[in-house]
RNA sequence: GCGCUGUUAGCUCAAUUGGAUAGAGCAUCUGACUUCGGAUCAGAAGGUUAGAGGUUCGAGUCCUCUACGGCGCACCA
């Protein structure tokens, strides 16, 4: 248990005796000031207000009876009623004794698991994935590891888009080259050039628009040459996906793309109609809710053919009743906001019992403020954005280590680059729009991944200096300020990943792990390790505790640690 | 028009969900190296939190209005 727990549990205890009515917050925190103490509660002050007390009081009241674990300082009043706590450093070292004890580094385990489905990243079929994928992956992928983390069971999903109207373009042009085979490297580019031709064809004649809508009804009734093309464009779009989802390390429970459920949608708009829910309205089915806006949502086309919107819903009843998930989380742009709250409306007045969530993010901006595109306007592909990744951190990679042998090299390049990429993606509130500049993604220093990464290894290298096969887990003393901060600090671990996962926020994550990196840094300056032969076990675990949880809380982030820079 | 969302230091972003004197990095300036790895550390400077009201013991955070931006609103996904 953390220290804030510890005490927090004093606190509740006395709050809940004389105070019942209030609500069971979490009343202690960090103070955000270390001058007024480590700890603080404004429980005073809050239940003054209610009861029309005085709240100086009240503070000196609860300070008296309800006193701080062993070993910490007498709490004091300040302020308009705040009581503030104060550890000393011999009840920091018996909590940092117990915390390098832990397998789990402090994280706490959640008291009811639910099934959890994170549906995430879901790029399109024939199209090479581009810059505007990457917050979901990576979002979802973190979710997923934070859930799995804290003793959810995680489903990850990938929800491809396999069957859309763009399939009848496709193959209209494939099909007019004479489906010509498709080369292993270059199948993405091939398949976007005949998407682009048959989009310019079908735009600009009609009869070939007409032509374009047969193929695809063709696809959809299952014609053997049609699904035989298609079927190819799903394996050479998969191979893509592959590729880019191993050099982020992202993995997946399930691929199931929206043509998994193109049997099922039928019955979801009947049952739609049959329970009422939905209404004929132009042709169309369409389910409407005056709350949510006055224009309807739409179902089924007045053509007959279905929507993403469906296929959505015949999702979550696979999901519900099939995989039996408690909760679905969708991580998709913030455009989509209104969408989910159809669906999720839709789906629960049609008895769906699960959490429904929309985990929304903002887009990625260049330095103009406008979306992030290549030089010729269109999205950035993601591949290059990974290759253009690994060239930098090579480049600066040479520059700090001209004595690094090349073979090495490359990997390192690699493994710096996907770092800073996933880093820097991660660390705005996913409810902004970021800009986006290599100069900030690669910096050596500031609130980076190498930041970061530097103090990991230094962790590991002052482990090989002492010539010890692993780190020792000795008794913790704290004796110097840097020393203790750090030691208060490794102690906050698990409330940073509770906070990231409750709130769905990896950046949380990120400054946690940032102010720990620093604190490290500081530590470092400050504290002979090996010097000492009286601290030097002492410190030597300290470090070790402090690499286990940089390296625990990058790994939350998708992001692997290396031994030397 | 309706709705969602945003505006914090010159720039890019934080702020433990209503708590104490709003913090970092970059850029600028000043210091510390024959280093337990300097991709580091110490320090200076930089703010009417877009503006105006309101609620509160307390507001960057909640409410109302205004200005400016991004996005979405029936047959794409």
């Amino acid at each position: 248990m953390s220290l804030r727990a510890e005490l927090e549990k004093s606190v509740t205890a006395w709050a809940a005796t004389h105070f019942p009515g209030l609500p069971a917050e979490p009343w202690v925190r960090p103070c955000a000031d270390e001058r007024h103490g480590h700890f603080q509660t404004h429980f005073a002050m809050v239940a003054a207000k209610a009861q029309r007390l005085n709240p100086r009081d009240l503070a000196e009241r609860l300070a008296k009876e309800c006193p701080p674990p062993e070993g910490w300082e007498k709490p004091t009043v300040a302020g308009g009623g705040f009581v503030n706590y104060r550890v000393g450093p011999e009840a920091v070292g018996r909590a940092v004794d117990a915390l390098r004890q832990d397998p789990n580094l402090g994280i706490p385990r959640v008291p009811k698991p639910e099934s959890v489905v994170v549906d995430f990243s879901s790029p399109n079929i024939a199209k090479a994935m581009h810059v505007g994928h990457i917050r979901s992956t990576l979002l979802g992928d973190s979710l997923a590891r934070l859930l799995t983390r804290l003793g959810h069971r995680v489903n990850r999903v990938n929800h491809l888009g396999d069957w859309g109207t763009q399939f009848g373009k496709l193959l209209l042009a494939y099909r007019a080259a004479g489906r010509p085979p498709l080369q292993p490297d270059q199948a993405i580019d091939q398949l976007e050039e005949f998407y682009k031709k048959g989009h310019q064809e079908a735009e600009s004649d009609p009869a070939k628009m007409d032509q374009a809508r047969a193929e695809l009804a063709a696809l959809q009734d299952g014609n053997p040459e049609r699904r035989k093309d298609w079927r190819l464009f799903c394996e050479s779009s998969a191979e893509h996906f592959r590729k880019i989802y191993e050099r982020l390390g992202v993995r997946f429970d399930s691929i199931r793309g929206e043509s998994a459920y193109h049997e099922d949608l039928p019955k979801v708009v009947q049952d739609l109609l049959q329970k009422q829910i939905a209404e004929v309205s132009q042709g169309a089915v369409v389910v409407r809710n005056r709350t949510i806006a006055e224009e309807p949502y739409l179902i089924r086309k007045s053509d007959g053919a279905f929507l993403y919107a469906t296929t959505d819903l015949a999702a979550i009843q696979y999901r519900t009743e099939e995989l039996k998930a408690d909760r679905i989380i969708y991580v998709t742009d913030a455009r989509q906001q209104l969408h989910f709250r159809w669906l999720f409306d839709t789906a629960r007045r049609a008895g769906c019992r699960a959490e429904l969530e929309h985990v929304w993010f903002g887009t990625v901006l260049g330095p103009d403020r406008k979306p992030l595109k290549s030089r010729d306007g269109t999205p950035l592909k993601l591949i290059d954005l990974l290759n253009e990744a690994k060239e930098r951190a090579g480049v600066i990679l040479k520059s700090k280590r001209p004595d690094l042998p090349p073979e090495g090299l490359e990997a390192k390049a690699e493994l710096l680059g996907m770092a800073s990429l996933k880093y820097a993606d991660q660390l705005p509130n996913r409810n902004l729009d970021y800009v986006f500049t290599w100069e900030k993604l690669l910096a050596f220093d500031g609130n980076t991944a190498p930041y970061i990464l530097n103090a990991y290894v230094r962790t590991r290298s002052i482990l090989r200096k002492s010539g010890l096969a692993k780190h020792p887990c000795a008794p913790v003393r704290v004796a110097h300020p840097s020393e203790e901060r750090l030691a208060r600090l490794l102690l906050r671990f698990g409330d940073a990943v509770e906070l990231a996962a409750a709130d769905r926020k990896p950046h949380h994550l990120c400054g946690y792990l940032y102010d720990l990196a620093g604190q490290y840094h500081r530590f470092f300056e400050a504290c002979p390790v090996l010097q000492l032969p009286a601290l030097r076990d002492s410190r030597l675990t300290l470090v070790g505790l402090t690499g286990d949880v940089l390296k625990e809380g990058l790994g939350l982030l998708g992001i692997p640690t290396l031994e030397e820079m």
